[in-house]
RNA sequence: GGAAAGGUGGCUGAGUGGACGAAAGCGCCCGCCUGCUAAGUGGGUAUACCAAUAGGUAUCGCGGGUUCGAAUCCCGCCCUUUCCGCCA
């Protein structure tokens, strides 16, 4: 949700920057209805103060014991009341079709993203370390899952259907692991403080982090009309919904550990195979609120925080600067992080470290006030995935496998998997 | 799931139909005073929208209703606390 006085004041801006994004938006549908708005909002509230002084009057002659000209200037309101009840209807109408049209603007891009159609004109940044050489054709991580008997696709798909895995013996451990490790690493070494959310959250927090109502499709619906969290961003972000923060709270950096959960629903049947799309994965989310000017500043470190696990990991990546067309509709600016994966023989995405600016803290009512009786302000949010699991997984394997088919474990999960080296189990 | 009590500003808490956006206290901010500290003292201190300004409108958990008028009465929902039941 962008600024009401933006679209009001610099609406040919916006229509630009949509466009960048490859964004029709409705400009004169949006300033038409805002300008009726407005000037019935006038009317509406001389009305009503009329009203409030009748009232007012009334109440001062029935104190006075005056009862009969207290009836009579009852009996006055009348026309008043329904002019007030018919506007008022007007305006609930009205103010519905202008929250449709405000949905239908996206964020705009910052100065800094290039312009783009589609992944094709996606930037990449940086490349961090090499694709490693094998002297054998190194395998996918299904065949690695099945062979050392880390993953049961099978038993998933009996269990509740394609697209979720079962993670058994040491794949189960290395699940752990993974997570384990890098809520400790964000919490003990990056400033994040711990959370751990609910899996379940109303309507009112996925409208405040953009999910609703546009995607809900990708969504899993409850019968108490609860729906299963995308992505822990959703319930983190919503920790401070209709909040005023304190300025020497910010920054607020959260790091937490949830179960993900998509329908996918636009995907079927693309990345059917092993790890790479599934139904119910798992993920360390990172989400900063901070103060407006620094947002870019925090932008950069979060994408710093979620590489860094990759590199302790030894994982080859590229960090991907998104392009207009491809960085969807929330944010301003996006990286994403790319691991090289082996045996799949692809970049998979496995981070997407965002700064939406304003955007969910208008939707969200998440402020702020630099000082004492000072104007509220909007902080900015950004989040990250730090990082999620299954690509993890799948990269983790496939690079470090060897020819006789078993796999190293990379130094810094060596303590938490109680080994160094996955092999097939007697 | 059953029963009861309750949800008011940053916090505590008064307010059961009219001058209440809301007493009082605490906290916080600005000033004064005391040589410093503590105390004292005067004032200020919710949010959103509309308006050039003055100002106006709305908001006392949420939604609806009654009324000229609702924080206050009625209905529905949500949440909290306590007790009981059930349960990892």
């Amino acid at each position: 949700m962008l600024d009401r006085k933006l679209l009001r004041e610099q609406m040919d801006f916006v229509v630009a920057q949509a466009r960048r994004k490859g964004v029709e938006v409705p400009a004169q549908e949006f300033l038409a209805a805002d300008s009726e708005f407005r000037s019935l909002k006038t009317q509406l509230d001389d009305l009503r103060k009329a009203m409030n002084e009748k009232s007012k009057a009334i109440g001062m002659l029935m104190g006075q014991g005056k009862k009969e000209e207290a009836e009579s200037a009852k009996a006055e309101t009348g026309e008043l009341k329904q002019q007030i009840q018919d506007l008022e209807g007007r305006e609930r109408d009205l103010e519905a079709h202008i929250t449709n049209l405000e949905l239908l603007f996206p964020n705009l891009p910052h100065e800094s993203v290039p312009d783009g159609k589609d992944e094709n004109d996606n930037v990449v940044v940086r490349t961090w370390g090499e694709k490693p050489e094998f002297a054998f054709e190194p395998k996918p991580h299904w065949e690695l899952g099945e062979s050392l008997k880390l993953l049961d696709f099978p038993a998933g798909a009996k269990i509740s259907g394609s697209g979720f895995p079962v993670y058994v013996g040491m794949g189960a451990k290395l699940q752990r692991a993974l997570i384990s490790y890098m809520i400790d690493f964000q919490t003990e070494s990056r400033g994040y403080s711990e959370v751990y959310p609910p899996y379940l959250v109303n309507a009112e927090s996925l409208i405040g982090t953009g999910n609703l109502p546009k995607f809900e499709e990708d969504l899993y619906k409850t019968q108490d009309n609860l729906y299963l969290v995308p992505t822990a961003e959703v319930p983190v972000t919503n920790v401070h919904r209709d909040e005023i923060l304190e300025m020497w709270q910010l920054p607020i950096k959260y790091a937490a550990y949830s179960g993900c959960f998509r329908r996918e629903a636009g995907a079927a049947g693309k990345d059917t195979r092993g790890l790479l799309r599934i139904h119910q994965f798992d993920k360390v989310e990172l989400v900063k609120f901070c103060l407006p000017e620094l947002s870019y500043d925090e932008h950069e470190s979060m994408l710093a925080d979620a590489e860094q696990v990759l590199r302790d990991l030894g994982l080859h990546y590229r960090v991907v600067l998104l392009c207009t067309g491809d960085m969807g509709e929330k944010g301003c600016k996006c990286y994403d992080l790319e691991v090289w994966s082996p045996g799949v023989g692809r970049y998979l995405e496995i981070s997407s470290v965002t700064n939406f600016e304003a955007y969910q803290a208008r939707r969200a009512k998440i402020r702020f006030k630099r000082e004492q009786g000072g104007p509220t302000e909007f902080v900015h949010i950004l989040n990250g995935s730090g990082l999620a699991t299954p690509r993890l997984f799948s990269a983790l394997v496939e690079t470090y496998q060897h020819a006789d088919g078993s796999v190293s474990i990379p130094d810094p999960l060596k303590r938490y998997l109680g080994t160094d080296l996955l092999t097939t189990p007697q």
